[in-house]
DNA sequence: CCTACCGATCGGTAGG
DNA sequence: CCTACCGATCGGTAGG
């Protein structure tokens, strides 16, 4: 039990919004999570909302780099989807509360970062579209593919893992990403 | 501008609680949507928890009657596979309001009733792996596949439909459902 | 359906 | 980091 720090509060933010929503977390919630009464916790941040805005931005940051990443794969269209999907999965299940946080949360945001967010939200779909669309022309996928409406459809279930896998059961996040690649690869076959 | 029905009240919560969720929407947002205080709201329904509940269970129901009727459509595991897609989206495109609040804003029932919703969306998934697993067997589909995660994925894909489309932009309702029905069925195939 | 109100809870502050 | 507190908002009620 040492002195609480900046980052201990933010991270059991993290949790917290991650379990219960931004809403529906109050800062007497939050104290006593890191053993301090709401009113203390303004020793170490200036509000609730700056919470909010660090953690989505931190998710914000892993799913862009992520997307960086799959885009400077070498190798066909094929090699930097899979590693778009299983960086992807890298950052949803090695920072669980952030993506939960960043996925779900950000409607609670000031309008001038939601912004951002749906700006980086954007970027992240638009370099998926890039991946398919590259993809149509090397022959990886087929030909008269939609890139948007497809491009929805995989992050539909790629944004949905939060909500159903279970790091304690039978699938391994290795092989999630396979399960993941070859229905996502057969659909655009 | 006629009395105001229990109805009307139930129908503008449905668009509140689609809209800003149930956490977000204050009985004085409701009674402003209807011409009335909030108060006054009590005169037609108990509270605020019951709105909820009546919504949700119209939702339930749907979506129930929905899955039925794909199962008894006649032909092969991909003609239910088709009816299972095009009854959702009937669902979610008809009736927008409860689709979204059935779909986002369960978790704020009470124990009871969210455990009542939690049953039916185990029963509409368990219709959905009836099917596919149907056409493992009469070759529909490829065999080797899970009809569990494969199941999680087409329900990731059709739950998320309320998040993007738009019913003014330039996609049909039926080339919605070609589509998904595209894309699902190539990645099972 | 309104007036007038209640107790609970919220994010946040002053002062130490 | 705590004590003591503030104004705002919430779901809901009594009485008409």
């Amino acid at each position: 039990m040492t002195r609480t720090t900046r980052e201990d509060v933010v991270t059991a933010a993290g949790r917290l919004f991650a379990a219960d929503g931004y809403d529906g977390t109050s800062m007497r919630d939050l104290g006593r999570e890191v053993g301090l009464l709401g009113s203390s916790l303004y020793a170490h941040v200036e509000g609730k909302q700056e919470l909010l805005v660090e953690i989505v931005m931190r998710g914000s940051v892993l799913f862009e780099d992520s997307a960086r990443e799959a885009l400077e794969t070498p190798g066909t269209a094929r090699d930097q989807l899979r590693a778009f999907i299983a960086g992807h999965v890298g950052v949803v299940l090695g920072h669980l509360d952030v993506a939960r946080t960043f996925l779900n949360e950000a409607q609670a945001l000031d309008p001038g970062h939601r912004a951002q967010v749906i700006a980086a939200r954007d970027t992240y779909e638009g370099t998926l579209r890039e991946i398919l669309a590259a993809g149509i022309d090397d022959g990886s996928f087929r030909s008269g593919l939609d890139p948007k409406l497809e491009g929805i459809f995989i992050l539909s279930i790629l944004n949905a893992i939060d909500r159903w896998y279970q790091a304690d059961g039978a699938i391994t996040a290795a092989s999630l990403v396979d399960e993941l690649y070859g229905f996502v690869l057969a659909g655009l076959s």
